[in-house]
DNA sequence: TATGAATGAGTGTTCATTCAT
DNA sequence: TATGAATGAACACTCATTCAT
């Protein structure tokens, strides 16, 4: 491992701690550079600025769990089992780094106008998931963004009750609950005007 | 209505503004007074400094919509009414301040450690709703908790697709679907593994 | 006298000073504030940055010498005679403030690219007064600009000289002999190939 | 030519032109040693520090052109022919390299006071061939450094105004009129009061 | 030896807060 | 009391210089 790769992997690190713990304003570069154990200066010769830390972070993390779910897409069948696979790849990502995962939800009502239109993101990988299951007949007809709207909401408002500590525990144990919750009120929204 | 107090709703309302927009640490404390219309030192009258004034908007908003959420819950009778109203009432709130309801998504990561154990938060509310529709046996036995994480998070987070131009039209509109949405993820929590 | 007059003028003295014996980049904005007896910060209330303040110290006197020479020369007839209170005129603002004269020879370098083409400078107003006496005949055809410099060279060379200690004494005992010798160079230039 | 020959010309080449655009502070070294085509560390091999390169650029080109000038003098003979000669001599300078004699205009307000007493410079040069031709008494008695300013500044002012656009075509072709222009004026001073 | 990453002191600038008027 | 200028402690960032590889 070349010795910027540890730098930045370190720096990287520190950061993500940092920002989930106060937001990217809340956390002066210095105290990063500390944390990663290198000097203030070491951070401009990988990142431009600080908001391009951010940003590098957060696109990264944010379009990889976009790929993620795209390729879980591709592999699972059946609407059920998609969102099965995707409530688990959320709370694993939780339990994994929960760090990364609140920078992210911290981080998103700054960054997410930076996500280029045509970029796959989460939304559009759970969004389209729902459409497949719509024109395949597995779910009544629904808006899909309404739908993804559901889903992320009741599996991310989990992750965020875990951040605050109401609730305990991994959160990977809940992931088939929070998927069968998701199921059931994507099937109650296209449960219309009957 | 007092000068003081019409004073201090000019500098309410373009703090909330400007807050949603841009985060409470994005936010010069002179363009909040320039927005109000008052004097940069004016507003050391009112608040006794930045930070205390994006929490009073903050706990006062939070607060009153705990006890909006108590009020329906001593109101409505029964499970699926009272998170039909609570779910009118959350898009009711969003369609008249969209700005108040995106600050507060935003501010919570800052400002919700500072809310006291002892207060009503709208998540208890909540979370009482399931507590009792558990007891009463309207909803087989759930974490209310993880009932209230679902509630919250179809609604919540509809929101949010909202801010990012992801929905469009009155919140309002979508009520129904979303109480129905977040009442079969909460029946759905309750099938454990049977 | 205001305060924010009494500051500005504190201010744009001791930037002037300083800039004039270290050059803009030599000296840090904290020094120019601890000489003017204000805080760091307070520079910023009048100027928007330190290039802006050298900007505004530069294109003030450049520009107020400027119209001072276009009013001598509305004023004083004949090409000897304007030339004569024009080296007066110098020498007096060097005796006056060789501060600012000697800012105003360092910095040119970096800050007239800076001055618009359609501004009336201290080098149209000499070059107008050259053409003016070709056209009446006072003197033989020569290139205004070429003669201007002339003209310029001879007295801010001495200016120079005396700057760095090579002349001493107040240059405006020397303004008769410079004008007599900035006249008769451009005499000379306009000798060409009799 | 060896090897570390051929980088610090290449530096010197570099550093001159970007000095000269931009002043010595107004260039990180970095961007010198990109120019050069070479390592930043690369160019502590070859000089001390930043200041020392400006240093030596500078000192040598200045101490070079005093030299010349001193050559000139003991060649030419003649207060006219002298002066013709250094006039050529400026020009040639110029239209050679004008970014040398830019840098060297720039330079010399922070540099100069680093010459030491003992050199022999441009100006003792001029100065004491106006000393010459007035004990031979082919000039009226005159102060020699206030006449060296008057050639000097016909010659630099207007190399001055070329740098900055206002005269243009090869300087050289000029030096006639400013050897004319530079004699009449050293002529001019001589006569006192009449 | 040559490279370029790391260092760390220094700089310009911002902004919450204070305070004279 | 209301104003807005002044304060001064941060802060992000730059860059000359050093040094491990």
């Amino acid at each position: 491992m070349a010795r910027s790769t540890r730098v930045k992997a370190k720096v990287e690190r520190a950061a993500t701690e940092l920002f989930a713990a106060r937001g990217v304003d809340g956390v002066p570069i210095g105290e990063i550079a500390a944390l990663a154990g290198v000097s203030q200066g070491a951070l401009y010769r990988h990142y431009p600025s600080k908001e391009d830390l951010a940003w590098a972070l957060f696109a990264t993390a944010y379009l990889r769990t976009g790929a993620e779910l795209d390729e879980i897409r591709g592999r699972e069948r059946g609407f059920r089992a998609r969102v099965g696979a995707m409530a688990a790849h959320f709370c694993a990502l939780y339990d994994r780094d929960p760090a990364l995962f609140r920078f992210m939800l911290i981080a998103q009502h700054n960054l997410l106008p930076r996500v280029g239109p045509g970029q796959r993101t989460p939304v559009d990988a759970v969004a389209d998931l729902v459409g497949d299951a719509v024109r395949s007949g597995e779910v009544a007809p629904v808006d899909p963004l309404l739908a993804a709207a559901a889903i992320l909401g009741v599996i991310l408002q989990t992750a965020v009750f875990h951040i605050y500590g109401r609730l305990g525990g991994p959160l990977s144990s809940r992931a088939p609950s929070l998927a069968r919750a998701a199921i059931a009120a994507v099937e109650a929204l296209g449960q219309g005007q009957p």
